[in-house]
DNA sequence: AACAAGCTACCTACCGGTAGGCAGTAAGTG
DNA sequence: CACTTACTGCCTACCGGTAGGTAGCTTGTT
């Protein structure tokens, strides 16, 4: 992987991915960032061209992060999995409290995909598109690998319904956290392992 | 039902729920508010105590409305309800689409739930939770009179998980709105279904 | 010499909030 | 009846503060 930015550059992004995430866009002042960056406001304008430009920069720093989040997940799902033993998608949704705790990147990625500053809801919307169309994809891919009698459309429902499930747990992972999200988690798996059972053996 | 407030307060709210809606708190300008109410931003301190005063008086009525509102799904859905037939809390999540496209005031809740103004979390994080923990006591109740012979922990996960469900169409209704939402609501009420009738009569 | 990367100093625009004035009106008082 | 008083609802004008953004100088490195 090469280098796009300056180490400077680098370090900026880093700090305004934590400023973004917990005050949100409108709310993150430049001075502040600038200033916890170790330099003054101006001096961000020779690294970015404006505000839009470092909140797009962070935004695709988020975007990659995530997406490598993603890739890794599955790739173990996939060198773990036995037939029939693990759940398709398990493995994201379990690590998923614990990215959230670790990465400023997720939480900066949940909180701006919602609610984009209006200006750049377009960008913003895309990209975060993509990452849940790999996502979706990579879940289909692991269900046909755990349970390929299913019928192609039950898949489409089942991929959707692992959508839902995976932005359910994203609000509770911005909304209330840790115990609550257990709870959910589990709830939301039963029914869907439920169904899944139900459909593979039909009485 | 009483009025608080004089007609002029009342159109101020009207016209702030919906900039708080569209752009978020900090966004929100209060001379845009004043001026879209028919005056100046002066003016509005006769009304008002301050921006944050304004806002937990559109909030409470946000609140209330949504209230109602799923009172009288829950109150529709018990007069309609032939035992095994209508599913629990189904109606309320029928008419959340229609509701979202003609209520600034769930538009308002659902976004400044999530990620309210710092400085009112607290606030804005009991009465949400209060809602929330209505509507899961309605699904309870509705889910005890069409399935009685459930266990009660049964119970008490098909309430996570529907929970869950509404999280997870409002977050589609925020993100993606009309067909997407229809195929995530069809696919998540599917599984729920599956799980619920092999809870119901397992094999 | 040239360039990158910082800096100080400053700009305009707008924010939430405050002070004080100005019509209209309704009630009290002789 | 006329007159005063008090109040409501809105106004203009302004405050301190901060935002994003710009100009131009000073460094250090090559």
């Amino acid at each position: 992987m090469m280098k796009k930015r300056s180490a400077s550059a680098d370090n900026i992004c880093a700090v305004a991915v934590v400023h973004f995430s917990e005050h949100g866009y409108d709310a993150s002042s430049l001075s502040d960032i600038a200033a916890q960056a170790g330099m003054r406001k101006a001096s961000l304008y020779s690294h970015f061209a404006g505000k839009d430009a470092l909140f797009l920069d962070v935004f695709a720093d988020a975007l990659a992060e995530e997406q490598a989040f993603m890739d890794a997940c599955f790739a173990d799902e996939a060198a773990l999995a036995a037939p029939g033993g693990q759940q398709a998608g398990a493995l994201y949704c379990d690590r998923m409290a614990q990215r959230y705790a670790d990465s400023a990147h997720l939480r900066f990625l949940l909180r701006t995909a919602y609610l984009p500053p209006a200006t750049l809801r377009i960008e913003v919307g895309t990209g975060y598109e993509a990452l849940l169309a790999q996502l979706q994809q990579y879940y289909v891919i692991s269900l046909g690998r755990l349970a390929p009698a299913l019928a192609p459309q039950r898949v489409a429902v089942y991929a959707q319904a692992y959508l839902g499930i995976v932005d359910s747990l994203h609000v509770e992972l911005i909304y209330a956290g840790g115990a609550a999200l257990q709870q959910r988690h589990a709830a939301l798996w039963q029914i869907l392992s439920d169904s899944l059972a139900m459909a593979a053996q039909p009485a």
